[in-house]
DNA sequence: GGCTGGCACTCGGACGGACAGAGTGCCAGG
DNA sequence: CCTGGCACTCTGTCCGTCCGAGTGCCAGCC
């Protein structure tokens, strides 16, 4: 167990290193924070926070930088979550409520996470898993073509052909539509395979074949998960650090890309609460040398997506934190009220 | 006027700076290319093109590099475009016809291009106002609340929701719905306001306040231009120039995520053929050290959008303009075909 | 036992001179 | 008009030196 003083001189170090960007030594330490000890003192912690591998120092004789494990203890225990402040809590609302529709809002979001946090934002669009359904239109194309377009609460709208096995009248089309919106909308997308289960049944048996047609492309959309989709932004902010450079820069922009990768890491951030992954944490090796903090976001209680920031290990976590927790809060308020 | 033999040392100049990345000089180059003349001879033809503004060197007594304008009489004069080849285009041709909706279509077409040239690639969604309308349809949410759904021919959707100045029952918006599309499906959205211009004509007058409402609505869906959207990929290949490194990198993806910039940039572009601008023939400054190659794309033979890549302007200009080409040429056929 | 000042040691980064190599411009001769 | 030769310039690199920062350890003090 380390003592308080310990603990402290960790997070000075941390602190140190966050803004100056360079290895801090133990007398650098005590100037700068009044630890009420001399640097001597410091070393000996030093050393002990080195054993427990908390620090590191990159050359012998050179100061320390603290490790992931550093960052992890810094993140769980001494560090807060820094809240905005007030004029900034009414900007981040103002810019946000000026969004004309949901792509709009992500892109917003992900602008103002970039900027607040001066690093890479990413930002999940609300998921159609967990989402309701506000209306399914048919929409009869051609004799024995069918367009489904499915409008969810929080104002996707995702839209697929169907081919019919067999021409579809008018009137088959209205009745379908009708007796499927009476049954899904409002419902929540999980429920709608059970809702729709027996749907069939009221139809003639020549129409059955097109309505379980319909019925299988609308399940087959809602389960697509790899229709998730993802915004990016803030990528010029990777070029703060010309320290490593194009070594450190690179994977990240790749990982970047990656979508997939992305949409894998936020899904296994934890459901509620906010979740920071630091350095190797993150499975994916191309984000070794970053942290990703993460957060769920969603109109009323439950969350439907989440959004976050990429950026170097070496942040500053309470204000990133503060910022990533702040926007989600006010992404949902949006979406709550649209 | 340069003399055949200038531009063929000028073309060697451009080729082997753009694969050695090095300032090239006399010496080298008689070497490599069997130009049938002496050193000496080729540095007063150097001279030559450095009075005229060519090529230009970093320090006394270093190789010469092109200026922009010597890239531009490069690709003028002097580069071809370079044909894929067979199992290359057959490659996109796979890799395209994999795609199952628009935005998968435009994604693969990013990661191809981005792929095969080893650059940023940008690619414009099919743009509305070129396009043609496929149908139009019109959902009750609310007794005064309607939902405009439009489906364009390239298969994109846009949705706006539309507040009715009085209650709008389901029979009449089944009117509008059905005179709406029987005038405008299958025309282009240039000629949509015409069309319907005189359409509230036929409806009773405490219905014309909606309907006006309903086409303003769809009017403005379609000429809003700020709606055009465009996917990004290829950025971790900016990171190919260790060179000048964030110096050049930073002003470029700052550039890349101000997407109307790289709208404008694409609309600027010559509307038939293919676009090349070189350097500081870019008028955002960001891309001052950076050439586009764009050229546009589309359904049959009209071009609905653009696409195209950013790259340094030192850069396999023949291969590119091949690549771009090809591309665009296939992405046109699958847009047709769905 | 824990804190402190002192001391020897190590290492990286900055500075500066020397050197080699590449490339140029110019000139006289073919 | 082309060519070979020559003097010149500049850059990048290598190497040795030096300085400062930071460390670990130890003996002494509270």
């Amino acid at each position: 167990m380390l003592s308080e003083r310990r603990l402290q001189v960790l997070r000075a170090i941390v602190q140190d290193y966050v803004g100056t960007e360079e290895p801090v030594g133990s007398k650098a330490l005590t100037e700068r924070h009044n630890l009420g000890v001399s640097p001597a003192t410091v070393r000996n912690d030093m050393a002990a926070l080195e054993d427990e591998g908390f620090i590191a120092q990159p050359h012998t004789s050179a100061g320390r930088i603290p490790t992931d494990k550093g960052y992890r203890l810094f993140v769980d225990k001494l560090a807060g979550v820094k809240p905005m402040t007030a004029p900034e809590r009414r900007a981040i609302q103002n810019f946000l409520e000026g969004a004309v529709d949901l792509d709009d809002v992500v892109a917003r979001t992900v602008r103002l996470l970039a900027q607040l946090t001066r690093q890479v934002a990413v930002v999940q669009y609300p998921s159609l898993t967990r989402s309701t359904v506000r209306h399914v239109e048919l929409l009869s194309l051609a004799p024995a073509r069918v367009m489904l377009v499915l409008i969810t609460d929080t104002g996707r709208v995702e839209q697929r052909m169907v081919d019919c096995p067999a021409p579809f009248g008018e009137t088959s089309l209205a009745d379908l539509r009708a007796r499927l919106n009476s049954r899904v909308a409002g419902r929540r997308f999980s429920d709608v395979p059970r809702l729709v289960e027996d749907l069939p049944e009221g139809f003639d048996v020549e129409d059955r074949g097109t309505v379980q047609a319909v019925l299988s492309t609308l399940l087959e959309t809602l389960v697509e998960e790899n229709e998730e989709r993802l915004m990016i932004g803030g990528t010029a902010n990777l070029t703060r650090f010309p320290h490593d450079f194009p070594l450190t820069i690179r994977p990240v922009l790749e990982a970047l890309e990656e979508h997939v990768v992305l949409l894998k890491l936020l899904g296994e951030a934890g459901d509620s609460g906010m979740t920071v992954r630091i350095g190797h944490e993150n499975a994916y090796e191309g984000l070794n040398s970053t942290s990703v903090v993460s957060v769920g976001y969603g109109s009323g209680g439950e969350a439907v997506a989440k959004l976050g920031v990429v950026g170097p290990t070496r942040m500053d976590y309470p204000g990133t934190m503060g910022a990533v927790r702040a926007v989600a809060r006010y992404v949902g308020q949006i979406l709550a009220e649209s």
